[in-house]
DNA sequence: GCAAGCCTGACC
DNA sequence: GGTCAGGCTTGC
């Protein structure tokens, strides 16, 4: 089995016990770069001979045109902005009509996987796409069980516009950005961090796990963080989506070995899904409580409301 | 029934 | 600029 990509289970590693609650690994900025990279590896430079829509509503605007608009492109480039990843697409096909630079938009929702595959491998449930390379023998598979995902492709300028809609990368936001971000935002800071269009690429779990390694309240003014916690949750940011980004690394390669090492999955998660268990850092009681909706887990004890 | 990410619409 | 709720989907 070849998987060019992040993928929740793989076959042979045992189960993350700090992931047992919740079986799927959420795509967050750090497995879509993985994504990215893997990607980079088998795709980049390929050309997608054909596509297979095998669910017409994930293509938006149609299978026909989803098809046409790809077939024969050539994937020069591969972008990540956020959870949004980008293929780029180019032609160099001798017909009358040349066409313009493309972009596949792709976002993987919750479930969402890209995997690359000999064509010849059995079509797992829930396959949607496949985009055909060079022909054969393998090609490009997009999965995704509950269809929270998105499959876009339009012209360049377009593609332009959609990532240009969400706020800075959060892996390259700057400090003197970052702070301009929460300048002035009265809502809490979890939601804040979770909005892509101010921040792109933290979900759930990395919001919760920032927080924790900051030492703030999730439900924070945004605007009202003092300096210091200003500096340390812009830190906390990168050094906890860096170092997920490396074990996620990690996780591809064992994936693709069928002797993946125990704990290759192991994100050590500090926070988020540990509800009732003693805090790392301080013994204190981690608490789950909603906020924006969305469920937050933190230590009352170390990160105090202010 | 709940959880996830993201969108939309209602409302202040 | 905010919040909140509802909807989408599936597997636990």
């Amino acid at each position: 089995m070849l998987s060019i990509s992040y993928t929740p289970h793989g076959r042979g590693e045992r189960p993350n016990p700090t992931l047992s609650a919740s079986p799927f690994a959420m795509p967050e900025l750090p497995e879509v770069e993985t994504v990215r990279r893997g990607l980079e590896r088998r795709v980049l430079g390929r050309t997608i001979s054909a596509v297979q829509v095998e669910r017409e509503e994930m293509t938006r605007g149609g299978a026909a045109r989803f098809r046409s608009a790809i077939e024969g492109a050539r994937v020069s480039g591969l972008r990540r902005k956020g959870k949004t990843l980008a293929l780029e697409l180019s032609f160099h096909d001798s017909s009358a009509t040349p066409r313009a630079p493309a972009c596949l938009l792709v976002r993987l929702g919750m479930t969402g996987q890209l995997v690359v595959l000999p064509s010849s491998a059995a079509v797992l449930p829930h396959t949607h796409v496949r985009f055909l390379l060079d022909g054969g023998p393998d090609e490009l598979r997009y999965r995704d069980p509950r269809r929270f995902g998105l499959l876009r492709c339009c012209a360049m300028p377009e593609a332009d516009k959609a990532l240009a809609r969400l706020g800075p990368d959060a892996l390259e936001i700057s400090l003197p950005e970052f702070e301009k971000m929460l300048a002035g935002r009265r809502g809490a800071i979890k939601s804040l961090l979770m909005n892509q269009g101010a921040i792109a690429g933290l979900g759930n779990i990395y919001a919760d796990e920032a927080l924790f390694e900051a030492k703030i309240h999730p439900e924070t003014a945004a605007g009202r963080l003092a300096k210091s916690s200003r500096v340390s949750l812009h830190h906390a940011i990168q050094s906890v989506l860096q170092k997920a980004v490396r074990l996620q690394g990690t996780s591809f390669r064992d994936y693709i070995d069928i002797e993946g090492k125990p704990g290759a999955f192991a994100m050590e998660l500090r926070a988020y899904g540990r509800a009732g268990e003693p805090c790392v850092r301080c013994g204190g009681r981690i608490r789950r409580i909603i906020v924006g909706g969305r469920s937050s887990h933190y230590c009352p004890k170390c990160q105090r409301r202010r």
